[in-house]
DNA sequence: ATAGATTGCGTGCATCATGCAAGTATGTAT
DNA sequence: ATACATACTTGCATGATGCACGCAATCTAT
């Protein structure tokens, strides 16, 4: 019970070696859109990612220059974009989802398959909770617990 | 197997909200030289955080000014700098500590012993795992694996 | 219909962590 | 003694981000 903070940190680094934090705001922004079928206003996909809207904005100016998102006036309401993924953008989530996915083959090489399935459910669970706890308390993204006077 | 990228994706988000970037690396020195027994270089601690030396030198500076660590001239080495933990950083990552604590207590809520049980030693063994990969590939910090053409 | 509020988005500006390159002081080896 | 290596420090650039603001389109109440 005691050595999930010194497992989350070491997940959190381990991963953040293969994922750059922009690469982290684009597959978050590419996995939203996936996820939301069809297309979505910007502002819709800054709550999503959690980020500002302004982020979200150039965030997806880039993501449209580079091919990845298809972007496009709202019929309704002429204020409004309609962002939706490309199939470079498809591409590219599938990318990363592979490496993903081999990474975490690589790493649990040796499981057999039931460890690997109680672990999945277990975390998945946790997730749930996670998400869960997380929600409750409303940390809306600019709320820090404790961040008060660290600097 | 599948579920695994959304989940650690889920689970970075929802750290996200709690640990600000620089908390991150603040925790993680406090902790790197709470693991490391007694007065640790400034470049190892650099080093076991995965921060340029530049990077390291600024934070320890912080550190210090904010009493969380001491720093002492090296009597061997008049070039070199031992850091060490003062009772605030000790307070200050028990402190965190005890906020991951009574996160994760909340985010599993309803398990059972034995659940929580299985869940800690699968996941050790997956950090493990994880570890070892990502030191087998050898990703030293400035590898952009995935970060070719993103931006 | 028209004024005022609201919404959706883009921009300017500041901040913050970070890395790299250059500088300084010290140590080491030939 | 001279050349090279080491341990930091500092200057500078970058990249992601948030906030305040502006602008245009839309909605709402009178």
């Amino acid at each position: 019970m005691h050595a999930f903070m010194r497992i989350g940190r070491r997940m959190k680094a381990a991963a953040g070696q293969h994922n750059q934090p922009i690469d982290h705001s684009v597959i978050a922004a590419l996995h939203a859109l996936r996820c939301s079928s069809g297309a979505v206003r910007l502002s819709e996909l800054a709550t999503l990612i959690g980020l500002d809207a302004s982020t979200a904005s150039r965030l997806v100016r880039t993501l449209e220059s580079d091919g990845l998102v298809d972007r496009t006036p709202d019929p309704d309401d002429r204020r409004a974009s309609r962002v939706e993924l490309t199939e470079a953008g498809i591409a590219r989530l599938d990318e990363f989802s592979r490496h993903r996915q081999e990474l975490l083959t690589a790493a649990m090489h040796g499981w057999n398959t039931s460890d690997i399935e109680t672990f999945a459910t277990l975390m998945g669970r946790f997730a749930d909770g996670v998400n869960q706890v997380a929600d409750e308390r409303g940390n809306p993204r600019g709320t820090n617990t404790s961040d008060k006077e660290n600097r």
